[in-house]
DNA sequence: CAAGTGACTAGTG
DNA sequence: CCACTAGCCACTT
C-alpha cells in the first residue's frame, strides 16, 4: 500500500488545528496519538515547520512539554505564547508554566467523533 | 553521506 | 522537583 511519509506532518497540523479554546496539549499526546510515542521531538519539529510553511493559521501556543512550560515561546517571540494562552482563560503557574492538568486536552477526544 | 542540533519523554539517583 | 542519561526521528550544515 502506497503510503504517505510525511502523514506525521500532517496529522500533527490536524490536531492542533482542533485544539479547542482554552484547552491545551503536550507533544508527548500528539506523537503517542500517531503512533510514533518516543519521538515527541518530532511534533515540535512539525510546528516549527508549520510556522515557516503556514503561518499562525496554527494555535502553536496551545501545545506544551509534558510540565506544562511554554517552551515553544523561544521561537513565537517573547511574551507572545503567554499573552496569547492568558487570553483564553488559561492559568499560570508561572510565567512561562500553566496549569496543565486544569486544561489537557487529549487529541483522541473530538477527532473521534 | 556523517555529524550536529532540537518547540521531548522516561528512567535513575 | 532537580540533574543527568538514553532513546527517538527529521532537518541542517
Amino acid at each position: 500500500m502506497t503510503k504517505k511519509k510525511s502523514d506525521f506532518y500532517d496529522k500533527v497540523y490536524e490536531v492542533v488545528a482542533q485544539i479547542p479554546f482554552g484547552k491545551v496539549t503536550t507533544y508527548g499526546a500528539i506523537a503517542h496519538y500517531l503512533g510514533v510515542g518516543g519521538s515527541a521531538r518530532l511534533v515540535g519539529w512539525a510546528l516549527n515547520m508549520s510556522i515557516n510553511a503556514q503561518g499562525p493559521d496554527l494555535p502553536c501556543h496551545r501545545v506544551v512539554n509534558r510540565l506544562g512550560q511554554l517552551t515553544g515561546k523561544i521561537h513565537f517571540g517573547s511574551g507572545v505564547m503567554e499573552t496569547l494562552l492568558r487570553q483564553e482563560d488559561v492559568r499560570f503557574l508561572d510565567d512561562d508554566t500553566i496549569d496543565l492538568k486544569a486544561h489537557f486536552w487529549d487529541p483522541s477526544i473530538e477527532l473521534n467523533t
